[in-house]
RNA sequence: GUCCCCAUCGUCCAGAGGCCCAGGACGUGGCCCUUUCAAGGCCAAAACACGGGUUCGAAUCCCGUUGGGGACGCCA
């Protein structure tokens, strides 16, 4: 194949939502797969719901996926401007060879006769299409309309028969242009409409590949004319299915997040997203699930995205969360985790320094039970400040055993012993505490992760002891022996 | 209403006529490991929407039904 050139077009009236965020995937993956050439147009021409801060925050979401673009915003390139509210005027001049060539006329219709054509043609059974009423107009009759400076807008003139086109994903696909009406390419404003500007800029910018939501599949017939009559090579079509929400009903905001930059302020890696976003509509007709970023660019192909709707899985993006954070590598951890525990105040620039070997070996023992980057400093707070936090229940639960002072005491004393405070000396130790007081070890190392960690849960304990630090256990089994002696058995 | 798309476990996918009394993954249940919670290992339950064809043979092809989705704007 030679070099394809796609596009991602958003339109910036809100934020990158995963559906978008998946079509841009596509499109990128496609264009690195094949050394293709990945363009990103803003088409903000609705200029009522679009927004620079929109822009900005669809530009954070395809970075934060590492989704980079070849031609676009900031980058620029030779097709430019990318943004279509900088391309009016070659829009227009479209619409003029449309008119010029035959291809489209002006229609004076105002807004409240179509609507009420509209109406009328409804309530007749028929269908709402266009009457063609200014197509058929005498040239007296133009220029009566002309004279009197009616607005005007350009319409396209709908040809007869049908057309189709092999839809990558779907097949071929076929629609009698019966069921098209002449549509407005040009707004009586002056204003290309969206199937106008499209195809203009796809042209110009000598896209050979759309990939785009399946939602076009019905505009594309019509694009399929407006190439024809600008006599311009037609691109190839892969429409990607919808996601849908788990009611099946098109993926908003009220199935919960549904923007990209949502998922990583929640601390989701990107690599994971990118992963479940793939898979979400796309196989690799492999069993393989986990991909790298290059191993995703290396299985992609068109041809594997599935021809129906798809439903959004919160929980399979967990796990594949929780599958590429285990496979980090620590240095690579611990840069991600640096803002989030900056923003935690347990940030420390040791831990990347002196105390780096350290930080690693919590960062290991953390890690298979974090699903998102902000479960490390959730679960793992307490390796990383002077004092605990008691969680009420877990105090409640494992600290109320009899004879827990002198138990606790105890420990204390033997571990003082320790000549190295590693987890199979401390597992020893406490073992052999255990045993000499007629205790369940069970009770003493629940009754510990307590005193330790102030939680009921946490990863190995005498791992856990070991690298919170001798110092640190110390004070806190004798906090926790103050504790337990101050209530009431 | 019209047009278009889609139809395999709860969910995401595999399956391109016999390899399928249907395979993988998430989730769910059980067991193992075990100091808790995870992770990991093992096992289990769980689907070809329905009806007609075509064929020696259909999850796979065709038709219809039903169901779901999308589009029908001087929005994009």
């Amino acid at each position: 194949m030679t070099a394809p050139r796609v596009r991602f077009a958003p339109s910036p009236t809100g934020y990158l939502h995963v559906g978008g965020a998946r079509t841009a995937l596509f499109n990128w993956l496609f264009a690195r797969r094949h050394g293709g050439v990945f363009v990103l147009r803003i088409e903000d021409t609705d200029v009522e719901r679009s927004s620079a801060e929109m822009v900005e925050g669809i530009l954070d979401g395809l970075r934060w996926l590492g989704l980079d673009w070849d031609e676009g915003p900031k980058v620029g390139g030779p097709y430019g401007p990318y943004f279509q509210s900088d391309r009016l005027d070659r829009h227009r001049a479209m619409a003029d060879r449309l008119v010029a060539g035959g291809h489209a006329y002006y229609c004076y219709c105002s807004s409240g006769d179509l609507k009420a054509k509209r109406e009328a043609a409804e309530k007749a059974g028929g269908a709402g299409r266009y009457d063609r009423t200014c197509c058929k107009l005498s040239s007296a009759e133009i220029a009566a309309r002309e004279r009197s400076r009616t607005p005007r807008a350009v319409r396209f003139r709908v040809p007869d028969g049908t057309r189709r086109f092999d839809d990558l994903v779907h097949g071929s696909i076929e629609v009698d242009c019966a069921h098209i009406e002449d549509f407005v390419v040009l707004r009586s404003d002056g204003q290309p409409t969206y199937q106008l500007s499209v195809v203009a800029d796809d042209v110009e910018m000598a896209i050979t590949h759309v990939v785009r939501g399946d939602d076009h599949i019905s505009n594309t017939p019509k694009q399929i004319l407006l190439y024809e009559a600008l006599g311009a090579p037609l691109p190839r079509f892969a429409h990607v299915p919808l996601i849908l929400g788990p009611d099946k009903k098109r993926l908003s905001k009220r199935h919960g997040a549904t923007s990209v930059m949502e998922y990583a302020r929640q601390g989701y890696l990107p690599e994971a997203m990118a992963n479940f976003l793939a898979l979400l509509g796309w196989s690799p007709r492999t069993d393989q699930e986990l991909f790298s970023r290059d191993e995703l660019v290396a299985a992609f192909a068109l041809e594997g995205i599935s021809g129906g709707n798809a439903v959004f899985n919160p929980e399979k993006l967990e796990w594949f969360s929780q599958q590429h954070i285990a496979r980090l590598a620590p240095d690579e951890l611990a840069m991600r985790l640096k803002p989030i525990f900056e923003a935690s105040a347990i940030w420390e620039d040791s831990f990347l320094g002196s105390r780096h070997a350290w930080f690693f070996s919590v960062l290991e023992l953390l890690k298979p039970r974090a699903r998102r980057l902000d479960d490390f400093a959730a679960q793992g707070r307490f390796f990383f400040t002077d004092t605990v936090e008691y969680d009420p229940a877990a105090v409640e639960k494992h600290l109320r055993e009899v004879g827990l002072r002198e138990h606790l005491l105890a420990v204390d004393a033997e571990l003082g012993t320790l000549s190295t405070f590693d987890a199979a000396s401390i597992e020893a130790a406490v073992r052999a505490v255990a045993g000499g007081r007629s205790v369940k070890a069970a009770t003493l190392i629940h009754a510990i992760r307590v005193a330790v960690t102030g939680k009921s849960v946490s990863p190995g304990l005498f791992e856990v002891v070991s690298l919170v630090g001798r110092e640190r256990v110390h004070a806190r089994l004798r906090a926790a022996v103050r504790l337990v002696s101050s209530r009431p058995v």
